[in-house]
Parts: structure tokens; sequence; C-alpha cells
DNA sequence: TTCCAGGGATATA
DNA sequence: TATATCCATGGA
């Protein structure tokens, strides 16, 4: 394990980044975050001004927080003045992750129809099955730790309807060259993701966003749904994402995730404001 | 208890 | 091509 420090900034936030639903393996513990990604595990701390990290590999982390990539700049650029910087005065602070393809593939097809505290714990149970134990966790599963596994145990973590989805999907990642698919094009690969069974439009866009660096998509779920209902009454979610690419290109998946964030976490608080 | 969730496959027209 | 229905599960 070793120790390093992050700057907080207003455009970096670990809460943000965290809660805004493009991850599952974390979890808050005093002061902070545990957070998993593959075989690596990182403790953040909150420190006011500076995130206190200890990761058993800093390189990995420091990559995967996109640290790299000027928010500031992106966000700027969007500001409408009306809801999307509403959106972004709420989540100035999310990162989009650098997750591994394959994590984000079985992730984000137990992610639908589903809700996200039950998404965790699935993903949870998967790991701690089929994952290498490494003492106080079980890493990510290998491939062929997936693909072995079988549906029925994808029925018994859970994961209902989708257990063939996951034993079929894993199966047929054994054939695939992960390089040949990162040089295609954002159409293209898409286009492979969606021949895979129990992978549609918006688990793909969300691939593609969260496991393979692309911005050009916007993955429309039920949430972003409600953001466009008055713009785009009765509109199907693939026509939707379409049409929000067209307008924000190669921005669209940062609209997408601050507008999703905005809405979910809002939508929450209501509802506690009501009760208290 | 019913509704709903980071939807997709399938049948039908 | 467009719409309707079914799918497992459990949190709220």
């Amino acid at each position: 394990m070793t120790s390093f420090e992050l700057d907080k900034t207003p455009c970096f936030d670990i809460t943000a980044t965290l809660e805004c639903g493009q991850v599952f393996r974390f979890s808050p513990v005093e002061g902070g975050y545990i957070l998993h990604a593959l075989s690596h595990v990182a403790k953040i701390i909150d420190r006011g001004d500076r995130y206190e990290v200890s990761a058993d590999d800093e390189e990995f982390f420091k990559a995967y927080f996109d640290l790299e990539r000027d928010y500031a700049a992106i966000q700027s650029e969007l500001e409408d003045g009306g809801t999307l910087s509403e959106a972004i005065a709420f989540g100035r602070g999310i990162h989009i992750l650098k997750q591994d393809p394959i994590e984000a593939i079985f992730s984000f097809i137990v992610s639908q129809n589903n809700h996200i505290p039950r998404i965790k714990g699935i993903i949870e149970r998967m790991c701690d099955a089929l994952g290498e134990d490494r003492g106080d966790y079980h890493a990510f599963p290998s491939l062929e730790a997936l693909a072995g596994a079988g549906e029925e145990f994808y029925a018994s973590i859970g994961a209902g309807y989708r257990a063939a989805y996951l034993d079929r999907v894993a199966k047929a990642m054994l054939d695939i060259k992960l390089d040949e698919w990162r040089a295609l094009d954002t159409e293209s690969l898409r286009r492979q993701l969606m021949a895979m069974h129990g992978i549609g439009r918006k688990v793909a866009d969300c691939i593609l966003l969260f496991g393979f660096d692309r911005f050009d998509v916007f993955p429309v779920d039920t949430w972003i749904k409600k953001v466009f209902a008055d713009a785009y009454p009765d509109m199907p979610a693939d026509k939707m994402s379409t049409l929000l690419v067209q307008k924000y290109g190669k921005y669209s998946g940062f609209v997408q995730q601050w507008l999703f964030y905005f809405k979910r976490t809002k939508k929450t608080m209501d509802k506690s404001n009501i009760l208290s």
C-alpha cells in the first residue's frame, strides 16, 4: 500500500464522482470511501482541501480518476444559463472514471431495469464468489471465472432474468480481442456490443462511456427520459439518444452524467424534504 | 401492498 | 419500422 494526496478542487469531488451512478464497487467509511476497481483498492479520506489516498497502486488510481482532463473548460463551454447550468453547478465535481471495459460490461448488464442499491449487491456477490481473494476484499472476477460460473450461479446471486445474459456474454467475450474493439469508431463498437445477447442501446452506451472513453454517446435511461419528458414527449429512448448526441457532440457523455446525477439526487432530496 | 428501477428480447402488425 | 408484453428481484 502506498499513500498519496490529491487536490480537492471545485471540479474534482470524490462524493459526486462515486455517487453519480457510474460505478458500483464503493462504500462510505468514516470521512471518506473505500473503492474497488478490477483487483485494486483505494481508501480516500476527505481532509478538507485535499484527499488523502491509500491504495495498492498509485499509478492505477491516478489514471482511473481522469485527473488530466480540464473539466472546468468543458463546463464553461456547456453553460446554457438554464437546466444544464443548474446540473453542472450541482455536480461540478464529477469526473468520468476510466473503468475497465470488462468490468463495465458486466456491471451495466446487471444495471438494466434495476435499482442502484441492488446492482451494488449483485456485483459484490459476483466478486465475492468468483474474484481472487485479496484478504479484505475480492477482485473483480477474471473473464474465465465469469464464463465458467454458469447461468445458475448468476441466478443464485439475485441477478434475476439477467442471469442468462451474463452467462452468454461471459462466454462470448472469451473470443473477443479488446484491442481490436478499442480501435473501432464509436458507431462500430456500439454495433459490436449490441450484437451481444442482453446488451441494448442504453447499456452499450454506458459501456462506451465508462469503459471505452467514448464521450460522443448519451445513454438514455428512465431518469434522462424524465429530464426531457417535456422537450421530447413520448420519444423512444434510442431516438432521444441520437438527437442528444447531435446536440451535444463530443461532450454528450459529460452532459448526460451531470443531468442524470442532478435529476436522480434531487428526486431523493425532495422526498426526504417531504418527510422532514 | 404496489410501484419502480441507469432495459432488452421477442412477438406481432 | 413501430408498438406491446414479458421478464426476476427487492428497495422504497
